[in-house]
DNA sequence: TGCTTGACATAAT
DNA sequence: CATTATGCCAAGC
């Protein structure tokens, strides 16, 4: 495995449980900024015991992004909703609340 | 080696 | 907010 996914699966494991980053987060924390494609990529070329929440990771829309497996994305969603990930009824994660800061504490409404 | 495709993002319409 | 077009880098053929 290469030293870019190493950085992108150090990102994505520095996602708290009940939160969710978009690719160019990851891009960015990976230090691949703007790059986002590469963090899917090496998602896509992830090994399946690597121990990395892959699916914490989503699109920019907050949406699981839909891939030719067409089995992967239910379990993503399956496994996002068991970690307090609430979907809408078009199945997009509202970012406002789910979004992950990386930076300070969540987001809190109200 | 060169062309095409791809777990996406961002700006413009 | 949704859709369309363009850019980015790497992997596959």
């Amino acid at each position: 495995v290469s030293n870019r996914d190493a950085r992108v699966y150090a990102a994505v494991a520095r996602i708290p449980r009940g939160r969710v980053a978009t690719y160019g987060q990851i891009a960015t924390l990976a230090g691949l900024h703007g790059h986002a494609r590469q963090v899917g990529y090496a998602l896509h070329t992830l090994p399946e015991g690597s121990g990395v929440p892959w699916h914490r990771v989503v699109n920019a829309r907050g949406e699981i992004s839909p891939r030719a497996d067409g089995a992967s994305d239910r379990a993503q969603k399956a496994l996002l909703e068991l970690e307090g990930v609430r979907f809408d009824p078009y199945g997009r994660i509202d970012l406002d609340r789910f979004g992950w800061k990386p930076r300070s504490r969540p987001a809190r409404h109200r």
